[in-house]
DNA sequence: ATAGAGAGCTCTATAATATAGAGTATACAA
DNA sequence: TTGTATACTCTATATTATAGAGCTCTCTAT
């Protein structure tokens, strides 16, 4: 990954939110509104947006006779946040050798 | 740092390439232009924003008689983008006792 | 003198995008 | 059949990034 070519999925607040939240475990909808404070609309918007760039997994079901929407991180997912933080890494790296030159 | 309060300074390709630039060392105007691939007048307003917000430092100065804009990080700067990083690195951290449950 | 070039800006208009909020569908309980 | 919970869609607004024109300032070349 490229420091130019940040995926737009870490470039909100709320799509980082909710990437880091689904890192530990999957959660539900009601969950991640808790986390994030987001409203229903934004939040639906943006999960569609993770999903749709396959970031995460949306499954819909009832449970205990209420609809329940559980997201997922996907392996992709969770692969290009590892490669995001490693890059930032990387230069963080070399601006040890730097002090303030 | 907490992951729903994360600075603007990181929230845009832009701003994140600059930051990543001055972390190396001080970068003029042209400099950061060349990396970014920015337009002068956007890289000028984003510069312009993270000055604001402390991150880095702007001196102007006259070099070879020419006008030169050189960018600095700040340490304040730097310990935001450590933190930032480090943050993170906490929740991918979280992740790996995870697996895909 | 005067025109031109280079650097880096300001300012404005546009485009993109996040967000809020209203309304809707669906399933079930009372 | 009314109400509740969940999660959505849709639309309007607000925010923000970006492009691009033009301006300033200094020096060089004519």
């Amino acid at each position: 990954m490229e420091i130019n070519a940040i995926p737009e999925a870490f470039q909100t607040k709320l799509r980082l939110a909710v990437l880091s939240a689904l890192l530990t475990g999957k959660k539900n909808f009601r969950e991640l509104k808790a986390i994030t404070g987001a409203t229903d609309g934004n939040l639906g918007a943006q999960l569609k947006k993770l999903e749709e760039t396959g970031y995460i997994s949306i499954e819909k079901a009832f449970v205990n006779n209420k609809p329940q929407t559980t997201c997922a991180m996907t392996a992709y997912g969770r692969e290009q946040f590892k490669e995001y933080v490693e890059m930032l890494e990387r230069h963080l790296g070399q601006s040890d050798n730097v002090s303030d030159k």
